[in-house]
RNA sequence: GCCCAGGUAGCUCAGUCGGUAGAGCAGCGGACUGAAAAUCCGCGUGUCGGUGGUUCGAUUCCGCCCCUGGGCA
């Protein structure tokens, strides 16, 4: 069976960077991150992004390119992911898509809609007026400005009031209409093997909980200090650990509740992803991922 | 040994002037179109420490016992 591009889900510490390069290596493939943390370059031990010593192994795209002040998004990614994508099938591999973050992966295979980046005075100005007014008050304006947009939308749910009055604001038209337009996917007439890696919880949180051990060994501490400070705005702020470490020098939080702060943080990211994956993506192939050799055995069946 | 304060959901605690109980956190489920490791929504039966008593009825009042913390010896 052949296929041009294979897409590789699972929540944080699935295994599933590990299972992509040995696959990777087994079928001459290239990586294409769909994560949308471990694109930013000085967070690399708290994103769990790959090491120079397995990027080395093999061609890896779209890790670590843009700095923690920068405001990605998912348009960005789409436009990277799709010159990626020329990029690796020009070289003559395969192209492995693999991370964690299910709206990118939405980018890849449904499409997001064409809609103008939103300019960067027009977001902060709005981001703004609503730390100002609350939410009641900013949602009730878009609901007076836009009200098909604000009934798609929970009042009490600020990023998405924000971001349909910033498109307003920025396009003169609603996001609803908008968003019935959909966009091309990036993988569109492309056959694909798309995996979704899913380690039972007894599984998967003891490796959590291991991975905070070995971030904290490898300096995760020292590498959130470098970045103290950044603007909570920006994406980048989000990243799981930052917050508890920039508390715990502050003298907020002792060790032992950084420790269990990171580490329910990212029971609960790694829930909401597989809640993504289970309702999105039910017609993946679903694999167990108790270990590395069998996935590769499993993928390689759909891919020979 | 005596005195005091507690023992209520996995954890921290509210509460019931006597009619078998609720918040936060955790957990579970869900939504998801440019911040997505984000943002938001829904879900709370647990011998109310044990045992006797009073009462139509006790987790609530009374006795005794057990456990925890503090004080006095």
């Amino acid at each position: 069976m052949h296929v041009d591009a294979v897409l590789i889900a699972g929540p944080t510490a699935s295994g599933k960077s590990a299972a992509a390069l040995a696959l990777a290596e087994a079928i001459g493939g290239s990586l294409i991150n769909c994560d949308s943390m471990q694109v930013y370059s000085q967070l690399r031990i708290l994103t769990a992004r790959p090491s120079d010593e397995e990027m080395a192994r093999v061609p890896h795209h779209l890790y670590g390119h843009v700095g923690v002040w920068e405001r990605y998004s998912a348009g960005r990614y789409q436009a990277e992911a799709a010159e990626a994508l020329a990029k690796v099938r020009r070289d003559c591999r395969i192209p492995i898509f693999v991370g964690g973050t299910g709206l990118y992966f939405g980018a890849l295979t449904e499409g997001l809609s064409e809609i103008p980046q939103v300019p960067a005075h027009i977001h902060e100005a709005l981001r703004n007026r609503l730390l100002l007014q609350g939410n009641e008050a900013f949602y009730r304006e878009l609901k007076l400005r836009d009200p098909e947009t604000a009934a798609q939308i929970r009042p009490t749910d600020p990023q998405r009031v924000l971001r349909a009055m910033e498109v307003l604001e920025a396009t003169g038209r609603s996001l609803a209409s908008w968003q019935k337009e959909s966009g091309e996917p990036v993988l569109k007439g492309l056959k694909l093997a798309r995996f979704v890696l899913d380690p039972p919880r007894v599984i998967l949180h003891p490796r959590i909980a291991e991975r905070y051990k070995r971030m904290v060994e490898q300096g995760a501490l020292e590498e959130a200090r470098k970045v103290a400070g950044l603007d909570e705005g920006l994406p980048a702020s989000k990243i799981i650990g930052l917050r508890e470490f920039w508390e715990f020098d502050i003298g907020r939080l002792a060790a032992n509740q950084v420790e269990e702060a990171i580490v329910t943080a990212t029971r609960q990211y790694a829930k909401r992803q597989t809640t993504w994956f289970r309702n999105k993506m039910a017609d993946w192939t679903w694999l167990p991922a108790y270990d590395h050799s069998n996935i590769i055995a499993e993928m390689r069946k759909f891919l020979k």
